[in-house]
DNA sequence: GTCTATAGTTCGATAGAC
DNA sequence: GTCTATCGAACTATAGAC
């Protein structure tokens, strides 16, 4: 029950190398490549010194699932204090490298549990961030009736990560037509926003 | 080079049996779950087994793909016949096994990537159909413009699948919201397919 | 068609040396 | 803080018996 095991602190320069290898590992070969061995081999280290700052696999998955989501939050809060928070939001979601984590965290809580209840958590709490910030845009008129914002954000989202889980595995067809349609609706969604010509004199 | 290896027939009751095994795992489980072992143990036979039938794990998992890709293109031509193409893509992409199986060959895309070239060929073809039937709705008037055929179902597959996505992990905030968004708009580019009142006397 | 047996890998996790 | 050494488990793939 008692073991003599000792374990790093989590304010450590090495701790942080290990997560970066852990993200880059399941970016390049997928969360199923993720093993203390081949994380160790990236950083040049031995795979005990990867359980001396993380008890558990599970423990190192989700430090790096909490350490993405802390980064993700705030890109949150920048967009959401800018003039157009859709195209933020849209912009957001469309990155690709951040995205495609995102996605190999939602795949891989399908086969660790740990992993699933943690993103189920965070992921509610960022959504009613960007509804939030969804709402200023569309007001409550009829707009927001037939186009409640979370439903818009929830929309938003999910279009831009299929994009991304699509280009990833190859997949291109339509998408730039799908884009423009996406862009087109954002600029009349935020007509204050969109580029303007220069008044014409008045006549 | 040459060894005295076996092989057995591709119209096999057993095979189909493991090919359904491998399925199931990779619903539950994820497809990191599917091992050899496993699959065999669900169906109550050995693992050497497994390799009589198929030569590699990956080779299970891509005649797992074909297997599954012609059911649902089989689903697909159905649904180009019905009276509103829209609406029978859209609930197509959103059925939850047949779309969850296709998400974890997306991620498992990243980590096999004999996968990988799968799943573009077919991707785009099944693409392609679509947005035919799709075209059929829209006509190719000023809506045509600015809504491509092929953008406007990418748009309906990307969004049924992020939401399908969402729901294995245990996301469902603004879910409701998004969908009757989506069917609204269905309804919209689908007029003389939505349920109509009986048309007033007139007066 | 299905099994046993087995070689060779990779993995998680731990104790204890340095 | 990092390493060596190690146990036990799970995995792929193959040969050959039944």
């Amino acid at each position: 029950m008692n073991s003599t095991r000792r374990f790093g602190p989590e304010n450590s320069a090495t701790r942080t190398l290990l997560l970066d290898a852990t993200a880059q590992l399941m970016l390049d070969e997928g969360y199923a490549a993720v093993s203390t061995r081949r994380v160790a081999k990236i950083v040049g280290l031995t795979p005990a010194l990867v359980h001396y700052y993380f008890r558990t696999t599970d423990d190192l998955l989700v430090a790096l699932y909490r350490r993405t989501t802390e980064q993700n939050l705030e890109r949150l809060k920048a967009a959401q204090n800018s003039p157009a928070p859709l195209t933020a939001l849209w912009e957001l979601s469309a990155d690709a490298v951040r995205t495609s984590l995102t996605i190999e965290f939602m795949a891989l809580a399908n086969h660790r549990k740990a992993i699933k209840v943690e993103i189920a958590r965070y992921a509610e709490f960022a959504r009613g961030m960007q509804a939030h910030a969804v709402a200023q845009v569309l007001g409550d008129g009829m707009l927001a009736t037939d186009f409640p914002p979370i439903g818009v954000t929830v929309l938003i989202a999910a279009v831009a990560r299929s994009l991304v889980m699509e280009e990833n595995v190859g997949i291109h067809g339509g998408h730039a037509e799908a884009r423009a349609i996406v862009e087109l609706l954002l600029r009349r969604a935020q007509p204050d926003h969109a580029p303007k010509l220069p008044p014409a004199p008045a006549s």
